[in-house]
DNA sequence: GCGGCGCTCGTAAGG
DNA sequence: TCCTTACGAGCG
């Protein structure tokens, strides 16, 4: 799987607190001056090797290509600039004079690539902690990579490697983030610093960087007032973490000692020992990460993962209001009704019990009230085989007791206040939340967010019917809808901005059925055919009768209607044939974008280890491309803010098929056009809060656009 | 004996 | 169906 058409991406690192790094037989001392131990520990060198195969050079350095023109073209027009510290001693910026901070920056713009690491105060680094350190940020290590010449020489054979980690012309400098020396001094620093920073992320040349997201929010919370957040939109970065995800998105890569474990410690090539590996492994001091992104993923990395580090890296800096008072008072309410429920429920019940243990609410439902006795079929649990306590058979139950309503209704308000009001209070600091994103913790190529989960705030309000909360007013009617705890700014909007029915959509592309792609050109059919199509049991009947009532129109055409749903799902059926095939062939499957899902169980003996992989390669291709569509309308509407000197939105979440902007109310108009016009009218766009006050745009849908748009749409993607 | 910690399980929200 | 996060109970 992995030759010499392969993107190589090496890096060196420094796995100990020794401060030294060595490389090969050229061990190089750095003696860390300025530096205190936790912030000897890092050089890290990431470099990109250049392509061996013709066939696909070219490809491969595109990157670079794109990314290194404007420095190039400075490079050759302009002398070198010498600063004193050169190459092997991370100097402290803080301490050269002003003359060497101006060679510093003439350094800086004749750099290829920059390689940074951030120092945290417990000592370690975002190399050698497991995760996002808690511990706050010390400083960063910056090695500016900033060789003239080309950086390998080809080789031809995967073991071939010329490591050539080390260039006379780099450099390596530290800065301090944290406040520590007297106010002026510090002011000083802090300018350089920010000076440097600037340079970095203008000047387009990759900043390589492993959680490159966590690197950026930092800059964007120490250097707030100096460096805006367009800016570090505009920078490039490069973070092996997602290279690694994307090779396989179910191995989970929690640190860059995994990294490396996972892409050097094994052998290269099946067959042959690397020279390169087994020397390096002698070699107790540093250690060497090399992972490969294949062909088939490099446009996705490039295009639509790297951009996306910073844009989730800019949506973590926002602050998202939330109104506090409010959350206060719902979670009083919400707390009062709950003990209403407890105390009902206890009554009924004829015993008092936890409401919250399925435990013992199936002790009581099963063993003392013998409901299942009455009730065929209940769902069991998953692992134990019991009789599950869910929704579904609790609603089944609701005739035959009052418990089930009562435990429904408190399950309901329970939820509501756990998570929505006070895990959301828990998640608050002065006021506000920012959810932290992450990049690579599913397998089908979305987001996640916690911390809180903004992506699975509940939509729906909940309304309690109990009266006398309030002493004196006769409230009997209190409604909760969690969305609405979220405040925008001053003078601005929530917009949400969100596909319709993408997965089906993708669906009906897939599949290329021309029924299905004729059916979401008929906008009032759609919702009701989704409907259907959510609702449709294979088992269920659907009589031509009750649809043509349904629907408005003559059996005839009902009956015409079912034949195309039927046909549907034939060549849904095919397709998911199809897909299952070539994952048993290749062992994994790809999205429209190449995103990958290895499927080791495609091939499974066992029955239920195989079906599953089955229903997961089919689920994969759907909600990865899905997955794929939605990154790059993120991708799109942001980079358009970003170029627009007048627009101010700001992104501040994704829900999956929707994105959320704060929006100055001024520029509602000019936003929602530009989004529009971005994506070819496949979104719409509306206010937030489904309280739906006003529409503040129409959408053009998929639907409404030709065959050729849709196809422009899709090809632009593919 | 008690509380803290980490784990699994069940449930339910989002899509 | 599948894939996320969050919460609480219960166990060791």
């Amino acid at each position: 799987m992995l030759g010499c058409q392969d993107i190589k991406m090496v890096s060196c690192y420094q796995d100990s607190g020794f401060p030294k790094w060595g490389y090969r037989e050229r061990s190089l001392s750095v003696e860390a001056k300025n530096l205190k131990n936790g912030e000897k520990k890092i050089v890290t060198l990431l470099k990109r090797k250049q392509n061996v195969s013709t066939s696909c050079s070219e490809k491969t350095r595109r990157l670079h290509v794109n990314t290194s023109v404007s420095s190039h073209e400075r490079r050759y027009s302009c002398t070198p600039g010498q600063v004193k510290s050169s190459g092997r001693y991370p100097c402290d910026i803080s301490s050269l004079g002003c003359e060497e901070r101006n060679e510093l920056l003439v350094t800086l713009e004749q750099a290829v690539a920059f390689v940074t690491t951030m120092v945290f105060q417990d000592g370690s680094s975002q190399l050698n902690s497991e995760q996002a350190s808690t511990s706050s940020v010390k400083g960063v290590v910056v090695l500016v990579k900033n060789q003239t010449d080309h950086p390998c020489p080809p080789s031809h054979t995967s073991t071939g490697y010329t490591w050539n980690a080390a260039n006379e012309n780099d450099k390596l400098f530290y800065f301090k983030t944290e406040q520590s020396s007297p106010w002026e001094q510090e002011q000083a620093h802090k300018k350089i610093s920010w000076q440097v920073l600037f340079q970095m992320l203008q000047c387009k040349v990759p900043i390589i960087c492993f959680n490159a997201k966590d690197f950026l929010r930092t800059l964007l919370q120490v250097y707030g007032d100096e460096i805006s957040w367009k800016q570090v939109a505009d920078c490039v970065v490069l973070d092996p973490r997602i290279a690694a995800w994307l090779i396989n998105p179910s191995d989970t890569v929690p640190s860059f000692e995994c990294l490396i474990q996972k892409y050097f410690e094994k052998p290269f090539s099946k067959g042959t020992e690397n020279t390169d590996t087994g020397t390096l492994r002698n070699v107790s001091v540093s250690s060497l990460v090399c992972f490969k992104i294949k062909i088939s993923l490099w446009n996705l990395f490039c295009t639509l993962e790297l951009p996306l580090i910073k844009i989730l890296a800019v949506m973590e800096t926002h602050k998202i209001y939330v109104n506090k008072q409010e959350l206060k008072k719902t979670s009083e309410i919400l707390g009062l009704r709950l003990k209403e429920l407890e105390q009902e429920a206890h009554e009924v019940a004829g015993e008092r019990f936890l409401l919250t243990s399925s435990c013992q609410l199936r002790e009581v439902l099963f063993d003392k009230l013998k409901l299942h006795m009455l009730c065929e079929k209940l769902h069991r649990t998953e692992i134990q085989q019991l009789v599950s306590t869910s929704e579904v058979v609790l609603n089944k139950l609701q005739d035959l007791h009052p418990l089930p309503k009562i435990i429904l209704e408190y399950r309901q308000v329970h939820k509501m206040k756990s998570t929505y009001v006070d895990g959301l209070r828990t998640c608050m600091k002065k006021g506000f939340i920012s959810s932290t994103w992450n990049q690579t913790g599913t397998v089908t190529g979305r987001l996640s967010s916690k911390h809180p989960n903004i992506q699975g705030i509940s939509k729906h309000p909940v309304t309690l019917t109990k009266k006398q909360y309030i002493k004196g007013k006769e409230e009997d009617i209190v409604t909760i809808s969690p969305r609405t705890l979220f405040v925008s700014k001053k003078g601005c909007t929530f917009l949400a901005a969100d596909f319709s029915h993408i997965e089906l959509r993708i669906l009906a592309d897939l599949s290329s059925e021309p029924e299905l792609l004729k059916l979401f050109q008929e906008p009032e059919i759609t919702d009701i055919f989704s409907t259907l199509a959510s609702q449709q049991n294979s088992k269920n009947n659907l009589s031509k009768e009750r649809l043509a009532d349904c629907l408005g129109i003559t059996p005839v055409q009902a009956s015409q209607f079912i034949e195309s749903f039927m046909q549907k799902y034939k060549k849904v059926h095919e397709f998911t044939k199809k897909t299952i095939e070539q994952c048993r062939n290749k062992g994994y499957v790809v999205s429209i974008m190449g995103r990958k899902r290895p499927l080791a169980n495609i091939n499974a003996q066992d029955y239920k280890l195989r079906t599953q992989a089955e229903r997961q390669a089919v689920n994969f291709v759907v909600q990865g491309s899905a997955a794929d569509l939605c990154k790059m309308a993120m991708v799109k509407i942001f980079a358009s803010v970003v170029i627009s000197p007048t627009l101010t939105a700001r992104l501040i979440a994704q829900i999956h098929d929707e994105l959320l902007f704060e929006v100055e109310d001024s520029q509602i108009e000019e936003f929602s056009a530009r989004a529009h016009s971005r994506l070819l009218g496949l979104f719409s766009v509306k206010q937030w809060i489904y309280s739906c006050r006003h529409q503040v745009f129409i959408h053009k849908l998929w639907s409404s656009l030709t065959k050729a748009q849709q196809y422009v749409w899709l090809n632009q993607l593919a």
